[in-house]
DNA sequence: CGTGCTCTGTACGGAACCGTACCAAGATCG
DNA sequence: CGATCTTGGTACGGTTCCGTACAGAGCACG
């Protein structure tokens, strides 16, 4: 943790988008928290006792199948928050849904009574948390329609540059096999989406780790879902701040 | 309309799951719509200016893109209601979401200003609304997997089943070419399908006109999508009630 | 330094589905 | 009753992706 500057920055957008004198009215309640990757925060209908707000981490939220490993509906990063179900005034998961953590990286993380101390006065912690959940539900939306019609190497395009805005970093972490389970698809078929966007130079990957090279040209290859989400997510919690060293 | 019976039901699960002094409540903020098929209730972005809580309507949420006919995310029948979005502080529809009239009949209509009014007590509506809003959660993440992993014929059937357990009766106006545009796939695929289910004797349709005969058999070629959905459903907002001739 | 494990590359037949197209049967409407 | 439109049946080549399998390459650990 750091010395609290007044109305210092989190480095997460949710919680700066609030005026400086709200975010230090909930400096108190939250803490750093640190998982190692593949951690699940939430079990399938389990109890979330407390959210996390991504900094340079990234968590998904997945839903399970009887016969197929689970696939993912979302993700959280540096833009949003983890455990958004409280806010539809649940304090467990949905039976058949978990969160768990994609990339490894820093959250800040606030319990569950405080968290919902905060919401229930009327100020702008509400409404910004609204927002975002109304964007989590146009990102869940758009994956509907995503897996329906786009392609693998489409998709694979749209996942890493998600990916990349909410890690701070152009290389993060990530095998083929974790994220065709992620786009519920085979690993053979990402190996070769991934080997058409390495020749392509658009990316270049060995052995669990993935660095984007060209940005823009990933962006023409993906579909475009990233677009609509990017879009969405500005509009919603207004454009990303540049990263003010907080923390 | 009809005399109002001192806490008649609705003939919609979630106002019905009220005790009968909140539903006599909530009555005068009541009136009838009723819209023809492929009536859009909300456009892109548009304005939600009322609310709907269906009979025997069945309703859809559509995402559209940008090259391809819209996609349905999620269906809304007499389990929940249309408007979703008032509930997390928005009164317009996501940029690239509209709701459309799937299924013709009757809908309980309330104005967004009484909806937010009624809402804003702390009372059993919060509650259940809310609940509701899980579940349509729930509805649209499972659909994430489903279009994912889950054949032609498994998503025919799936979508057969619930919109059955939506309109009171066993035949329903739907064509191949609109089945094929809700799941994203092209028509031919779904006149496939749907002979393979006429072949098994699980249904019949004539030009426009869908008949289940064998219900069961039909969850047995459905994809588990369907089953999942429909215990949430139950989870949350209670088993349906047989339906009490009213409203 | 060798062993074992994880991750990636690649192959092959087959299934599902696509894009497109054309025709026939039912409905509608003058 | 004939013209026209909508809906459904069917076909065909092509593509994508699946299921499965095996081998090599990088890394970890004893």
């Amino acid at each position: 943790m750091t010395p609290s500057r007044i109305g210092a920055a989190f480095g997460n957008r949710l919680l700066d988008a609030l005026p400086p004198s709200d975010r230090d009215r909930i400096r108190p309640k939250l803490d750093v928290a640190d998982f190692g990757m593949k951690r699940v925060l939430y079990e399938p209908g389990g109890r979330i006792d407390s959210l996390y707000f991504p900094v340079d981490a990234v968590v998904s939220i997945l839903t399970t199948l009887s016969d197929d490993p689970a696939v993912e509906v979302a993700t959280v990063g540096n833009e949003g928050m983890v455990g958004s179900h409280v806010v539809l005034g649940s304090e467990t998961m949905p039976v058949r849904e978990l969160c768990q953590v994609q990339v490894p990286g820093r959250m800040w993380r606030m319990d569950r009574e405080s968290f919902a101390s905060v919401l229930s006065e009327a100020d702008p912690f509400r409404d910004v948390v609204q927002r975002y959940v109304q964007a989590l539900f146009a990102q869940i939306t758009q994956q509907v329609a995503c897996n329906a019609l786009h392609s693998v190497e489409e998709r694979c395009s749209r996942w890493l540059l998600l990916t990349l805005d909410r890690v701070g970093a152009d290389t993060f972490p990530i095998t083929h096999e974790f994220l065709a389970q992620m786009l519920g698809v085979r690993r053979a078929s990402v190996t070769l989406a991934a080997a058409a966007l390495q020749q392509a130079g658009l990316i270049e990957y060995r052995r669990g780790s993935m660095t984007v090279v060209d940005r823009e040209g990933l962006e023409d290859v993906a579909c475009e879902c990233y677009r609509v989400l990017r879009d969405e997510f500005d509009r919603l919690l207004g454009p990303p701040q540049p990263p003010t060293a907080s923390a």
